[in-house]
DNA sequence: GTTGAGCGTT
């Protein structure tokens, strides 16, 4: 079980896909199907990873298997915390193919299902068929008073650690060239200094480059 | 690896 993201897409036919933004970093799909499974049929639950360095993109993607199901995990979960994140929870606007996407439903090219012809009015009103319950309570503010840091003691060491593994020595290599720098404008500026003594920048950075000569023109 | 919102396969 749990082999969500390397069986590839079950069946996306049916399902309709949620989308989870601001999950943690290593909250896996594996971490939250039992989370979405509570409150329907999750059929499948992918994390895009980044191919290179395989980390999560700090999303993730839960199919459920029901629309009604899946409207209620939005209601449930959304603005839920999660490994000590404020997820968000909303129905995918787009499907893995870049395709139109209704309620999370892929919206199939195939003419078939249009038997309403236009009589549908399809306006963003997800959630205001639940607004009488689902008002915002989420103030989407991300002030949060919590310190649960102390509930991924354990965990977080690894990942630190394994993280922690490189240990560079940033500073040397600017005062490095930062000294032959200096040593070499010094050297040079004797023959600079008489050829163009206009042009002489010290510090690109040190001064604020008066180049009052480009506004002359502001003058009488 | 934060703020806005973010939209996808081995």
């Amino acid at each position: 079980m749990s082999h969500f993201g390397r069986s590839g897409p079950p069946d996306i036919k049916d399902t309709y896909s949620l989308l989870v933004l601001n999950i943690t970093f290593r909250t896996s799909a594996d971490d939250l199907y039992p989370l979405f499974d509570k409150y329907g049929k999750v059929v499948d639950v992918f994390i895009p990873r980044d191919r290179r360095t395989g980390d999560s993109r700090g999303f993730a993607f839960v199919r459920y298997k029901y629309a009604d199901e899946a409207q209620k995990a939005v209601e449930k979960l959304d603005g839920r915390i999660v490994d000590g994140r404020e997820i968000m929870v909303q129905f995918a606007k787009y499907g893995p193919n870049a395709e139109r996407i209704q309620k999370g439903r892929i919206i199939e090219s195939s003419s078939k299902e249009k038997g309403s012809s236009r009589s549908r009015s399809p306006r963003p009103r997800y959630r205001d068929e639940h607004k009488d319950r689902g008002q915002r309570r989420r103030s989407r503010s991300r002030s949060r008073e919590r310190h649960d840091h102390d509930k991924y003691h354990g965990k977080e060491s690894d990942y630190r650690r394994r993280s922690k593994s490189r240990s560079t020595s940033p500073g040397h290599h600017k005062d490095h060239w930062r000294g032959r720098y200096d040593d070499e404008r010094r050297t040079r500026s004797r023959s600079y200094e008489s050829a163009s003594p206009a042009r002489r920048t010290p510090s690109p950075l040190g001064s604020p480059s008066p180049r009052r000569t480009a506004f002359s023109r502001w003058k009488t």
